[in-house]
DNA sequence: ATAGGGTTAG
């Protein structure tokens, strides 16, 4: 823990050097008295060696339990890590020869050591120490059934276990229960908050701590800013700034790369190239660093013009990329549906005497699934067996899965699921698409899914799609359908992908008044058609030659400002042009068509290379 | 405990 090293450990050193332990240990009454020990060391000035040795040679944990406590009764004595270190191993041994603490607490009075707080709190540290958490809280509890108060210290290593436990409510209960915080409590709290990312709490108790008087250190002001940009709270981020200003942290590049990407992440490129425009003139030079979050922050905002030009100015800088900037390049050229010079930036990476990682890894697979150069896929293959992490995983059994090479993806599935990962919606999505795609039965396919929903892990709209979706494509409509209406009543998250996708169940089953209701109710959620929706509909309305609903919702669609796809409007067309009254009504929508179709009948690539 | 990067459905 950082907390340890600071001044308080400092000011335990100069104290220790200046040995006035040595004294009081001589002249102290109270020395006297504890018998044994104070005979032998008293004499002797008490010196952290000295304790060490004594430590190791003692002959009976007790004992040793029972000196290390004298000692740290001496005026002006700390012990040091060395001496935690060693204690550790000699509590987790009595805690394991006397089951529980109280037995080992009272073990110890029984051997004539007085249980004062003090006792009680150098216990708990070293049981804080030495990872013996479950043990840490029994003494904090034992701590008032003695009738003890915790003090701050105390209360702050509790507030520390907790949070390590995942007991987050409860470790600011401790936190809000302090009644003297100081430096460390909110030290604590601040970095576990903010290595939870949760920039709510993280804000609260920043303001509490400056409230009370206290600056974060510079490491944490850091991690504060890094919490604030990441999660969309740039503006924050930039008040945390003007406070490092202000209590002296200096304000280095990784600060201004943080705020350039958090503006950009919260959808302000503008003020991010301010940003970086001011770092330049007051004489900060950007680093690769700032350089990738720019490009990456363009291309996410769409802004592929602006991408290059950063990428040009990182070449005139003569800056030679790294790993993390050919990452991003690989997958700004996929996004972008160049996948040759994605390709060719993987292998200039020998060239550049830089090694692949698992992001790279990662966004080939997924590239070559786009492209569908499933040609490629064999030399994934080997990849199935190598240490996979999450999101590598999730990417193969998406390819494998997508290219029909199921008992890959399974493969890499139950990979994963004996290594311990945390699998998430994207692993069990790409699960039962491999399963539905691979032919598995609908009922076996839909046993699973409710046994993965059962697991109460976070779920998406992606993942109750892609069941329905697969339930859909091999005809099982009323399973499908049923599971989607049980995603409605059950308020389980459904997008546009999701009702499109009972639409086209729908009218595939020839259910077109359903459909048309689905579309409907999708606009009461909240949830607006895209083109997609339309095309499904349409077509399908077209195909059951309803013309008057075709109408209806093709006004609709005009009315929302969404612009069908070609072959839809020729659809359209077909089945109205046969009567006269409606074409006209439709004149001026369809002469706009036409001209379109002749400018550029690519509109379909279009949108597949933007993702 | 990390300044910047990777995975999904029609």
């Amino acid at each position: 823990m950082l907390w340890r090293c600071s001044w308080v450990k400092q000011r335990r050193k100069i104290l220790n050097a200046l040995s006035f332990s040595s004294i009081d240990g001589q002249f102290s009454p109270k020395a006297r008295e504890t018998g044994e020990f104070s005979r032998r060391v008293a004499l002797k000035p008490l010196t952290h060696d000295d304790v060490y040795s004594r430590l190791r040679e003692s002959p009976s944990d007790l004992k040793t339990l029972s000196f290390f406590f004298w000692c740290a009764k001496q005026n002006n004595y700390f012990h040091d890590d060395r001496a935690f270190d060693h204690m550790v191993g000699v509590v987790e041994k009595l805690a394991r020869r006397y089951k529980s603490v109280d037995r080992v607490v009272e073990e110890l009075r029984l051997s004539g050591c007085a249980i004062k707080p003090r006792v009680l709190l150098l216990l708990l540290e070293i049981f804080w120490r030495g990872h013996l958490y479950d043990k840490a809280i029994e003494v904090y509890k034992g701590m008032s059934s003695f009738g003890y108060v915790p003090n701050t210290r105390a209360m702050n290593m509790m507030m520390d276990v907790l949070f390590k436990y995942d007991l987050v409510d409860r470790a600011l209960e401790v936190f809000e229960g302090i009644r003297v915080r100081n430096f460390f409590s909110f030290d604590i709290a601040l970095s576990h908050l903010c290595s939870r990312r949760d920039s709510v709490k993280v804000k609260i108790v920043l303001k509490m701590m400056i409230r009370e008087g206290f600056y974060p250190n510079s490491e944490r002001f850091g991690q504060i800013l890094g919490v604030f940009c990441r999660t969309g709270c740039v503006a924050q981020g930039f008040q945390v700034v003007a406070l490092m200003v202000c209590s002296g942290v200096s304000v280095s590049v990784n600060v201004w790369s943080m705020l350039v990407s958090g503006f950009f992440r919260s959808g302000e490129p503008q003020k991010a190239v301010d940003l970086f425009n001011k770092m330049i003139q007051i004489g900060c030079s950007p680093n690769l660093v700032t350089y990738t979050s720019l490009l990456k922050g363009f291309m996410d905002l769409g802004m592929v013009d602006e991408a290059f030009s950063v990428l040009s100015r990182v070449q005139s800088k003569g800056l030679a990329p790294d790993i993390v900037l050919c990452n991003v390049m690989i997958h700004t050229f996929t996004r972008l549906g160049r996948f040759q010079e994605a390709r060719n930036v993987f292998t200039s990476l020998k060239k550049r005497k830089l090694v692949a990682d698992r992001y790279t890894f990662a966004s080939v697979v997924s590239s070559v699934c786009l492209s569908r150069e499933f040609d490629l896929l064999p030399s994934f293959a080997d990849g199935i067996g190598t240490e996979l992490d999450l999101v590598t995983g999730n990417s193969l059994i998406n390819c494998f899965s997508k290219s029909g090479h199921g008992s890959y993806a399974l493969k890499v599935f139950c990979n994963m699921s004996n290594k311990d990962l945390a699998l998430d919606c994207y692993t069990y999505t790409g699960f039962l698409t491999a399963l539905c795609l691979g032919g598995a039965p609908a009922r076996d396919a839909v046993g699973i899914y409710e046994k993965i929903i059962r697991k109460k892990i976070r779920l998406d709209a992606h993942f109750h799609t892609a069941m329905i979706d697969g339930l859909v494509e091999v005809g099982e409509y009323n399973t499908a359908l049923r599971l989607f209406n049980r995603c409605i009543l059950e308020k389980y998250p459904l997008d546009v992908v999701s009702y499109t996708v009972a639409i086209k169940g729908l009218v595939r089953a020839k259910r077109i008044d359903e459909a048309c209701s689905v579309l409907s109710k999708m606009r009461e959620a909240g949830v607006m058609p895209n083109r997609r929706t339309y095309r499904t509909i349409i077509s399908g309305l077209c195909e059951e030659k309803e013309k008057d609903k075709v109408k209806k919702i093709l006004w609709e669609c005009i009315e929302e400002g969404v612009e069908l796809d070609p072959n839809t409007k020729f659809k359209v067309l077909c089945l109205l042009s046969r009567y006269h009254r409606d074409v006209s009504e439709f004149r001026s929508v369809f002469e706009k068509w036409t001209y379109n179709f002749d400018v550029s009948g690519s509109c379909d690539e279009l949108s597949v290379s933007s993702g």
